[in-house]
DNA sequence: ACTAAGATTACCT
DNA sequence: GGTAATCTTAGTA
């Protein structure tokens, strides 16, 4: 039985809605390798009006142009010359909107995980970390989750009791908004 | 062409 | 708590 979510989970909402509905998903990634997966536990939220935002003005670029795709593709960037970031985009197509997963607590595939992490006891605390542990690179760039066949995928998780939000973790703009969502209670 | 800054992490004291 | 590592991206000329 598969439950992965449909296009309807994505639509309709803003990307700070997005952000907040995330929490308690359950990421996928199948491969040769192996399976892994984990539920999404900290998530932040980042538009076009948006000063932090890679999107910030509206402007289309090579880098940013999947955020402006309709809401359920996956964007990755490449940043600090060593780690990849997902986000889930977010609103309508033309709208660079999308949701950083910044964190997801290991379900399956938690040896695999650590292999590709080289090790580390810190599977996917991180967003950088997140990528590694989950084999998601530039080559993910544009993924459409919602695709029947998308071996990368987005799958009902747990309900999540309560939630704690913040302001963003490491940006310089922007600062006083509170667009970080994080599980404080399963 | 050149340059500065970056949605991070690991390792050090 | 501080900071080096590392290279892409985007802006400026």
């Amino acid at each position: 039985m598969s439950r992965r979510l449909s296009p309807s989970f994505y639509t309709g909402k803003t990307a700070l809605q997005l952000a907040r509905s995330l929490l308690g998903v359950l990421l996928v990634h199948e491969t040769d390798e192996g399976i892994v997966s984990g539920f999404i536990t900290e998530t932040e939220a980042y538009t076009e009006d948006d000063p932090a935002s890679h999107t910030f003005g509206g402007v289309v670029t090579e880098r940013n142009r999947t955020m402006f795709l309709r809401a359920g593709y996956l964007y990755v960037y490449f940043i600090y010359g060593r780690y990849f970031c997902c986000n889930v985009t977010a609103e309508r197509g033309g709208r660079g909107a999308a949701v950083l997963l910044r964190a997801v607590l290991p379900d399956e595939g938690s040896a695999l995980m650590r292999k590709r992490r080289g090790g580390a006891r810190a599977l996917a605390d991180g967003p950088g970390k997140l990528c590694q542990a989950f084999g998601i690179g530039r080559e993910h760039d544009g993924v459409d989750l919602t695709e029947a066949q998308s071996p990368l995928y987005l799958s009902q998780g747990r309900s999540v009791r309560s939630v704690q939000r913040t302001a963003r973790i490491g940006i310089r703009h922007a600062t006083e908004k509170q667009w970080r969502y994080v599980v404080d209670a399963w």
